[in-house]
DNA sequence: CGTGCTGTTGCTAG
DNA sequence: ACTAGCAACAGCAC
């Protein structure tokens, strides 16, 4: 389910539910994701200790407690979804989270759930989160980030490769995924397949506006524009964004009606339309 | 049955 | 400094 837009509404839902809530158990059915989860450290830091504050940064969310962060990040296809029962409901359900209300009345089951186990728990002192090495050579978040335009600019100068992975490198900017990089470009009207180094600042003012444009407006429509992503109890969650061109290949253009070309950009399939984009 | 895709990211070799 | 290629995995469309 992952690009910014997925993790942020996630992040909110979840923020909603637990902040203020105390971790009473973390289970774990498996630790063998991207990364070894820690288990012991992440039982010790959490278990007994109030949700201070849950946030995102780039695509994971953040568990605050006093002294100690929780970094969850979904892969490819992962998920944490609360649900009444405290035993796994799905087939990949690696963890479950139990939550306890201040009033120890009430209980809530946060589940992760990762087919692909690409995704990753981890944990590590609030002190050293900004140097955990997740989050060390990271670019600005492109939502906070007003002057995106000229950054992206000045960090091009060298790059030869195409734009579209150029806006993708985490480490120039955050948050723009597969998706995201087609349909901001198709918007600002440039070609993926441009070589970086190759736009001027203008046409980065363009690209930076509507990649925050595009995001923001995933976010408002509630982070649902993926075929797969549900919601716990199975609904797809009222609207759904409408997507310029991710997918829909040979598919009339929106603007022109000229069939969407589709090529492969560093291993992924990009999309475009010939006539509007250049 | 296989084959070739899929939302991520970081390592490797060049 | 920069880049392409690949690897990790399960599920699904064909």
């Amino acid at each position: 389910m992952p690009e910014l837009p997925e993790v942020e509404c996630l992040t909110r839902a979840v923020a909603n539910a637990a902040e203020g809530w105390r971790v009473h158990s973390a289970v774990f059915y498996r630790e063998d994701l991207r990364d070894p989860i820690p288990v012991a450290s992440f039982k010790a830091a959490f278990e007994g200790q109030v949700l201070k504050r849950i946030h995102r940064r780039s695509k994971y969310m953040i568990w605050e407690t006093a002294n100690d962060c929780g970094l969850f990040h979904l892969g490819m296809s992962g998920n944490l979804l609360e649900f009444p029962e405290a035993a796994p409901q799905r087939k990949h359900t690696h963890a479950i989270f139990t939550l306890e209300n201040p009033a120890k009345t009430k209980k809530r089951f946060f589940h992760f759930i990762d087919p692909r186990r690409f995704g990753r728990i981890n944990c590590c002192a609030v002190a050293e989160l900004g140097g955990h090495a997740y989050f060390a050579n990271l670019g600005p978040e492109p939502l906070e980030s007003a002057d995106l335009g000229k950054h992206l600019f000045k960090t091009s100068r060298s790059r030869k490769v195409p734009v579209k992975n150029f806006i993708m490198d985490a480490s120039v900017v955050v948050g723009v995924g597969n998706i995201y990089a087609s349909e901001s470009l198709y918007r600002a009207k440039v070609l993926p397949t441009r070589s970086a180094q190759g736009l001027t600042a203008k046409e980065y003012k363009a690209v930076a506006t509507k990649i925050r444009e595009v995001l923001a407006e995933a976010i408002r429509a509630g982070g649902t524009s993926f075929r797969d992503y549900t919601h716990a109890d199975g609904s797809k969650g009222e609207f759904e964004m409408k997507l310029g061109v991710y997918g829909r290949s040979k598919k009339p253009c929106r603007t022109c009606k000229t069939p969407i070309s589709e090529v492969r950009l560093a291993g992924r399939s990009s999309f475009f339309c010939a006539k509007c984009q250049h």
